[in-house]
DNA sequence: ACCGTAGGAGAACGCTCGTTCTCACGTCAA
DNA sequence: TTGACGTGAGAACGAGCGTTCTCCTACGGT
């Protein structure tokens, strides 16, 4: 491969780290993974991420961003408050349904990382308690209860995880009913 | 150590593995660590597991039976229906809370194991399916209807996501109170 | 044109770990 | 007593993998 912009190359290795680490698992997949994938060298592997923690660390963080983002946009489209509410859960289908979905990244990491990476598990936490505080935002804007965001953090999450081990898009369906009558008994 | 019946030696390989996997994940843990947890020997544990993926499906399936009976011996103390299907999220309380909860077993093994092990993955969904069911089965105890259960569900294992990557056992309580609202609603 | 440097390909190193093998010992049947 | 057998302790084997090193090529500045 012809010489490349280390930007560039970050991007590349960023990209096979997601497909790779999300689709087999962080330990599943080895770092001669990455550079058959992403066509970085191991050497401007090594560079770019210090040790493979590090890679995983960076995989984590920009999809945190690309995620939260995706989820805002998607949201940010209705006008209506308590329809905002409810897209959060029509968003989740989508994505239960989209090609190579299988759950949610960060409780997968978790699972696999979190009795033993704490850098990894304080990510996760964050990630969680971001996604949490969104919620939280949607349900003050609707002027609701703030004890409803936690109840419906639970049905996101509960919609999450059996999606990833199911590999239906029924949960989002399920989460979102049961998100319409909490909202209205709020 | 002295010669040993063959299924002391299976429980006791079983104990060890459940510790040690449950509490640093399947991956972390060594054939060698279960040994000397146990006090089986490799020789021995090789002849009742012929493979480490083999205890692990042990593992799994043991727990699964224990856990499920559990939680109906701690629902059965309930009387009336609908305070049946609350007593499910007290029971999970009392489970976050204790020494050494670190999620659930089965969605961390999925993260860990899902996109590797077909078998452990089988596991996986079987065990979320009887749970489902059992929660399934309250629902219709209680003359409420039937797409209630998949919502509760979606609480349970939203809670127990939560709980495990927090550490903390409130999940239970707010997952409590949805399914109550939800209850009433039904 | 020439040299210093960066980069790519891939071999090599060292460690971990699943699995098997060796060997010595104790037990029990004949 | 003897010898076949099962067992425990632990060494050994072989694969996988994170990480580093070697060697060679190509390019950029002078």
């Amino acid at each position: 491969m012809a010489v490349m912009d280390s930007a560039v190359a970050r991007e590349q290795a960023l990209d096979a780290a997601e497909e790779l680490f999300y689709g087999r698992g962080v330990q599943a997949v080895g770092m001669d993974d990455i550079r058959g994938a992403s066509g970085v060298s191991l050497k401007r592997l090594y560079q770019l991420f210090p040790a493979k923690e590090q890679l995983v660390e960076a995989y984590l963080e920009r999809r945190d961003v690309r995620w939260r983002n995706r989820l805002a946009a998607f949201v940010a489209r209705r006008e209506d408050p308590r329809e905002r509410i409810l897209a959060v859960f029509d968003w989740l289908e989508e994505w239960f349904g989209e090609d190579g979905f299988r759950g949610c990244a960060w409780i997968n990491s978790y699972g696999e990382l979190g009795a033993t990476s704490p850098r990894v598990a304080a990510q996760v936490r964050a990630h969680k308690d971001a996604f949490r505080a969104y919620l939280a935002g949607l349900v003050a804007d609707a002027g609701l209860p703030g004890a409803l965001a936690g109840q419906l953090f639970l049905l996101a999450e509960g919609a999450m995880v059996t999606a990833g081990i199911t590999g239906q898009t029924g949960p989002a369906r399920e989460a979102r009913e049961a998100a319409r009558l909490l909202v209205r008994a709020g």
